[in-house]
DNA sequence: TCAGTGACGTTTTTT
DNA sequence: ACGTCACTGA
């Protein structure tokens, strides 16, 4: 944005510090430069929140503030960890060994394997990721003999995650009394016996454990919270009890000093007490992670939690035309806020947000590929086009429109790569190397690929494993001695055993990681079991295995501390979230992207699409029935505040979902959109409507209750403009036109001067005016 | 032990 | 429509 005066190599110090400034307003400056103790910026959508965090991050490095290594910056993804870094490093001008920028959960489990004796673990520990514990927890519902149609392994999961995240223990559920609570105690403690077992985390444990290291181990604690000068953290509303509680045992450095007279007070005695120096920037309307257990108090609370806490605002937007941000700003108002903002841009009116109706969510995929190639045709690049939908589901129809197109996507998210069964089953193997008791990862490598070895042989193993208290690992080099295991399936477990030790072996010898993985997949046999299959699944999975493999390698020429390894590696895959992995392949142009709403956060694009604008879709109807119709409303807040200069919302009359066609109505989102800033037409075929229409009625019925609901008094004659065919009429956008026919309820045909073009248009939507 | 078959539930969202 | 899971016969 703003010009940067380069000052000649080893140039004047404030030179380089006005660079570190540059372009950013006072406001902005302000955020970055606070010195001492707790800053609160509350920044709005595009207000370049994150920039600006970065900002300080260099800033402090450049400053001397504080080295390198003492400032621990958060964020959200590891995407935009690794984008922190290298905008950090291109502002000072130099790689920086040591920064601790990444995610909650990345510092966390670097924190645990440096002190996971102290909670009885050992550092090799496994993380696990949703699937594998639903497995767990799916075999400890089958030990209590619970029928798990009744209650599925992903409900008590999902019931034992939120616990984990209230930071109760399991004995704590079961205070509160009642048949449900009770089952997910058990079920909660024998799963944590489960994973402790196998030596294993989840997700939350690393979060939970973290808190209870620092809580029982007072000293483990100091040494971080002395040791952190800064604390910066992005997406603050999205933090969630463990998170915050971390985040103060690390940021209150008075008592850690309190809690460690041994160490040296130096630098600390020139501080006030209390001083925390910590950074938190988040946006309320932005709180899309309640289902995870984020709690948007955190960042509402956050003055009364600290106390001299100064907080700035960053309400200027630096990414949207002004439409869009109407658009937004009149969606958001609907939800009782706790800190309203009102967005606004320098950037001019831009045009009108669209809205488009189409029959099916095959016309609606061929209408936004048609939309996409005119844009391409404007001279847009495919890297600035996005498409956003609510459910990763969605995103196949699409596919398939852009295939048949050749347009290039990738897309973010949905089947993830490490999360594919050939995938995990490598991972398996890998795991078993540094972590021999990891149940999960025995029971995938055992059964991939086939080695005779059933499941009645391995519910005796597993039985025998638990009475003597070995891990299934080392009672496989023993097999014949489990009684009940057929003498096939002993030597199949003996062999699995020995594969281990091999490859263990060469692990002692200093083998690349990269050159492991290929050895495991070789000697394993998955690679030849893949061939012998013989079919473009089989042979895509094997390029699949090889990508891991090539992966590992890329990773291990990154420029690090030490060489890569297996540990390092896995835990990487392990934490390495959705927003990596690109599809298909990108075209020498780029491509154009495919995403969630929820991943949508933290990006931009000029143009941006969000498809199946319905009730039921957004807001989900799940979501509805949980009573989370604002955290809906904010993620499509989220959805559109993207959008720098075209927004296009579509959505389709019938959807297929449950193996059936349904009908469809609007969703109530867009009835929340002011009418000035949007353009709506209704793209439903000629020769359907006469059909469509009449089923319709739901959808019309829909349009009509939102006309009802907004008069027309509001300084605009749109809605429910009561026209005859023949009537002249004007457009924002078109301009002078003549209608030349009305199309069932809300909905008339204009024929426009300007380019003889023919429109279907909404008159809820569509400021149309009497001549 | 395992491949093949049919019934069934599935769809929020993710570190 | 699709993947998972339980059941069945070889």
């Amino acid at each position: 944005m703003g010009q940067t005066v380069i000052i000649k190599a080893g140039g004047g110090a404030s030179g380089r510090a006005e660079e570190l400034l540059g372009g950013l307003n006072e406001p902005q400056r302000a955020a970055v430069t606070h010195g001492e103790g707790p800053l609160l910026i509350l920044a709005g959508a595009g207000s370049g929140k994150t920039r600006v965090l970065t900002h300080r991050l260099a800033y402090l490095v450049f400053s001397g503030q504080a080295a390198p290594d003492q400032i621990l910056a958060i964020t959200f993804t590891n995407k935009a960890a690794r984008e922190m870094r290298e905008r950090a490093e291109a502002l000072l001008q130099r790689s920086v060994q040591g920064l601790w920028i990444a995610t909650f959960h990345s510092v966390c489990a670097r924190m645990l394997r440096a002190h996971a004796e102290l909670l009885g673990y050992t550092p090799s520990f496994t993380i696990y990721d949703q699937a594998d514990s639903r497995r767990v927890v799916k075999r400890v519902l089958e030990s209590l003999d619970v029928d798990t149609k009744r209650f599925a392994p992903a409900l008590l999961q999902s019931r034992i995650s939120q616990a984990k995240n209230e930071l109760l223990s399991a004995g704590e559920v079961e205070r509160s009394r009642g048949g449900f609570e009770e089952l997910l105690a058990e079920t909660y403690s024998r799963y944590e016996r489960e994973l402790q077992s196998a030596n294993a985390l989840d997700f939350d444990d690393l979060l939970r454990l973290t808190v209870r290291l620092f809580e029982r181990h007072p000293e483990v604690r100091s040494r971080y919270a002395l040791h952190f000068r800064h604390i910066l953290i992005d997406e603050y509303q999205d933090t969630n009890l463990a998170q915050y509680r971390i985040v103060r045992l690390l940021a209150d450095r008075t008592a850690a000093v309190r809690a460690d007279a041994r160490e040296e007070l130096s630098a600390e005695e020139e501080k006030p007490p209390g001083a925390r120096n910590l950074a938190v920037v988040g946006d309320d309307a932005q709180s899309i992670y309640g289902f995870r257990g984020a709690d948007v108090r955190n960042i509402l609370d956050f003055e009364a939690d600290f106390p001299e806490a100064r907080v700035i605002r960053l309400e200027q937007n630096y990414r949207s035309t002004q439409h869009i941000l109407d658009a937004a700003n009149a969606l958001i108002a609907n939800n009782s806020a706790a800190l309203p903002k009102r967005l606004w841009s320098e950037l001019g009116a831009g045009e009108p947000v669209r809205i488009s109706e189409l029959e099916d969510e095959h016309a609606e995929a061929r209408y936004v590929v048609g939309e996409i190639e005119r844009q391409l045709e404007g001279g847009r690049a495919l890297s600035e086009i996005a498409v956003f939908y609510r459910t990763n589901a969605m995103s196949r129809v699409l596919e398939e429109a852009l295939v048949r197109n050749q347009i290039p996507y990738r897309l973010i998210g949905a089947a993830r790569f490490y999360e594919r069964a050939e995938i995990k089953d490598a991972l398996a193997y890998l795991s078993l190397l540094v972590n021999p008791r990891d149940s999960v990862a025995f029971l995938r490598a055992v059964a991939t690929p086939r080695r005779g070895v059933g499941a009645s042989s391995l519910a005796r193993l597993q039985a025998y494993a638990a009475e003597q208290g070995l891990s299934l690992c080392e009672l496989a080099a023993s097999a014949e001695s489990v009684p009940g295991v057929s003498r096939g399936a002993a030597r199949g477990l003996r062999e699995l055993a020995a594969l281990l030790d091999s490859l263990r072996a060469r692990i002692a010898s200093g083998i690349e990681v990269a050159e492991l993985i290929a050895a495991t997949l070789r000697e394993s046999g998955m690679i030849a079991a893949l061939q012998a299959e013989d079919s473009p699944e089989a042979q895509g999975r094997i390029e699949n295995l090889e990508q891991l493999v090539a992966l590992a390698a890329e990773l291990a020429g990154e420029p690090a501390a030490e060489p890569l390894s297996l540990e390092r590696f896995l835990e990487q895959t392990a934490l390495a979230g959705a927003a990596e992995e690109a599809q298909a392949a990108d075209g020498p142009d780029g491509a154009v992207t495919l995403t969630t709403l929820h991943n949508a956060k933290g990006s931009e694009y000029p143009v941006v699409f969000i498809i199946g604008c319905e009730e039921g879709m957004i807001p989900h109807s799940r979501a509805i029935e949980e009573g989370g119709l604002e955290e809906e409303r904010r993620l499509f807040y989220v959805g559109l505040t993207r959008a720098m200069r075209l927004l296009h919302l579509t959505r389709a009359l019938r959807r297929y979902s449950f193996g059936a066609s349904s009908y469809t109505m609007a969703s109530r989102f867009l009835d929340e959109l002011p009418a000035e800033q949007v353009l709506a037409e209704s793209l439903v075929q000629e020769g359907w409507q006469g059909a469509s229409r009449r089923a319709l009625r739901p959808a019309a019925g829909g349009l009509q209750r939102s006309a009802g609901r907004r008069p027309a008094g509001a300084g605009t004659v749109g809605c429910g403009l009561q026209v005859a065919v023949g009537d002249d009429v004007l457009h924002d956008l078109f301009g002078e036109g003549v209608v030349t026919a009305l199309d069932g309820p809300g909905a008339v045909v204009v024929r426009f001067a300007s380019d003889g073009s023919e429109r279907t248009l909404l008159t809820e939507y569509a400021n149309l005016r009497r001549l």
